[in-house]
RNA sequence: GGCCCGUUCGUCUAGGGGUUAGGACGCUAGAUUUUCAUUCUAGUAACAGGGGUUCGAUUCCCCUACGGGCUACCA
């Protein structure tokens, strides 16, 4: 019988959240929604040396912010709580136990001491892999080697000890991964892990296990590093008898370094000059600040579409998809299996494309708030009219007020290749007549100013071309920009002929040359 | 080192025994424009190498190379 979808995400609150995390988060998202299932997310704490304040916020902020909805969390209670594996704690001793007393684990009293040594003794010997493992377990001090009434007397005593599992010598272990197909993996490779430490706190392993099985997980869509020890989680449902309902793997390629060096890590932003974390991070520790994807200007559909792509398409051509558009298209079976590099260029392409995608008076709200920061007067028609001018021309929001500044502040300089190229004294004459007739203007616009400039042209015998490019000069202080006769329109008649007089000061000295 | 996974234009990728190996980003050129950008058009550029299997392999198999991951009482 099909069992209903249920996927989680299963973070540890050990930092600011990766964008491979949220890639993660994101592909589970999608497969729960396209297969009408449940998206859970889980907290794995089980490490309490490396909790770090802020990580769970963090974490939930940026699904949030990314659109990642959360069915069952540690903030949305649901049948299977709770979503701390910190709170979990009570419940996994038990199975821990279960596997002692069917013989597929045992208790070691090793001091990390006594395992560095083992492993130095290994490494001398020439072993490949120095592992705690069938052979060398029986060289080392657990419940297996040591007489019975010796573990108990350890144990009642409150010495410290650990649980391993006992992974068989020999022995053929297959999964079936849903990306790679069947993956083969001999137990000897696997090594006797620690499935209960000596805190009382389980490792991964036994966590993970556990709470998919209680929490009746269908699908573990993870990362790849996980899949060398994917058989040991097949060997423990196995154990744990729950096989039956085993949940099927998929193990996603790695988002990799732009220089195909390795995969992408925290320090990775400032080295590569781009976020590698959704939202700014403050370590709380050093106060070192990573910059994020939202602070720096992305819109979240934009930066999940482009995550999206980052090791799946749709199998058409279609590259722009809403998150109802990517839920639709989704399928595990177009996950790709190789590395992805992280392009740096096409993730602005997909944001610039977002931001011309809005309508004006949105991206208005943008050029408004920075105007409100800079204590600058606009209307919003004024706003809209500018957005409208300048959204074929940004990558980011941001971008509004820095291309757009001199809508609102005349020219302190010049530049100077297109004064020294354009400027001179013909030029200036059309400027004069230019700017005292464009006040008496009768209907102000674009048009007619285009209108009233060729008029005047044309009594000095020149032609647009001539001009246009000091004129530019004059009103915006630049070289290029959007279409000059919206931007005298919005600018104002009266502030134009004030510029115009401005520049014609200032530049006198290369109208003479 | 051992084990596991991978390898199509610079990058993200489609494809899959017989194709002019397709698209996107980037880059280059042309067109448009008052400039720059946009837009449009064109161009650039790839099946890691060697063996098989086959009438025919980029596609299937093996080996090598290269890349990556894992190798903790971390997840």
């Amino acid at each position: 019988m099909e069992r209903e979808v249920r996927v989680r995400f299963a973070p540890s609150p050990t930092g600011p959240l990766h964008i491979g995390g949220v890639r993660t988060a994101l592909y589970n998202y999608l497969f729960a929604r396209k297969m009408g299932g449940t998206m859970i997310l889980r907290i794995e704490d089980t490490d309490q040396t490396r909790f770090v304040p802020g990580a769970e916020d963090y974490i939930r902020e940026s699904l949030e912010w990314c659109g990642v909805e959360l069915d069952e969390s540690p903030w949305k209670d649901g049948p299977y709580g709770p979503y701390r594996q910190s709170e979990r704690k009570p419940m996994y001793m038990q199975y821990a136990l279960q596997l002692v007393e069917s013989g597929h684990a045992y208790y070691a009293f090793d001091t990390s001491e006594e395992l560095d040594e083992m492993r130095e003794r290994l490494k001398a010997a020439k072993v490949a892999t120095p592992q705690y493992n069938a052979i060398t377990r029986m060289t080392m001090k657990n419940s297996l080697t040591l007489p019975e009434d010796e573990v108990k007397r350890r144990l009642e005593s409150g010495e410290a000890y650990v649980i391993r599992l006992k992974v068989p010598r020999k022995e053929e272990v297959r999964l079936k991964d849903m990306i790679r197909g069947w993956v083969m993996v001999h137990s000897s490779a696997i090594d006797d892990k620690v499935l209960m430490k000596s805190d009382g706190m389980p490792t991964y392993h036994l966590a993970n296990i556990v709470d998919d099985h209680l929490m009746k997980i269908t699908h573990v869509i993870r990362g790849e590093e996980w899949l060398p020890s994917a058989p040991l989680h097949v060997l423990l449902y196995r154990y744990l008898g729950w096989e039956d309902t085993m949940p099927e793997f998929a193990h996603l390629p790695l988002l990799l370094k732009p220089d195909g060096n390795g995969k992408l890590s925290k320090r990775d932003g400032d080295k590569f000059g781009f976020p590698v974390f959704p939202l700014e991070w403050k370590d709380p520790f050093s106060g070192d600040i990573s910059i994020g994807y939202r602070e720096n200007g992305f819109l979240p559909e934009a930066f999940v579409n482009f995550l999206a792509f980052l090791g799946w398409n749709p199998g058409t051509q279609q590259e722009i998809f809403t998150m109802p558009e990517l839920i639709e298209a989704f399928s595990v079976d177009r996950i790709g299996k190789s590395g992805t590099k992280f392009d740096w260029q096409k993730a602005r392409w997909f944001n610039e494309q977002y931001l011309r995608s809005k309508p004006d008076e949105e991206l208005a709200q943008y050029l408004l708030q920075a105007l409100e920061e800079h204590n600058i007067e606009c209307s919003f028609e004024q706003a809209v009219k500018i957005c409208s001018l300048m959204k074929e021309r940004v990558t980011f929001p941001s971008d509004f007020w820095r291309e757009s500044s001199y809508f609102f502040e005349a020219p302190t300089s010049y530049n100077e290749k297109v004064a020294s190229k354009k400027w001179n004294s013909q030029a200036v004459a059309v400027f004069e007549d230019f700017k005292n007739e464009l006040p008496s203007l009768a209907d102000y616009n674009a048009d007619a100013i285009k209108e009233l400039l060729n008029n005047v042209l044309e009594r000095h015998g020149m032609k647009i071309g001539q001009v246009m490019q000091a004129l530019r000069l004059a009103v915006t202080g630049l070289e290029a920009g959007p279409d000059l006769m919206h931007i005298i329109e919005i600018i104002g008649a009266e502030e134009t002929k004030a510029r115009i007089e401005a520049a014609i000061e200032k530049l006198a000295a290369y109208a003479s040359a």
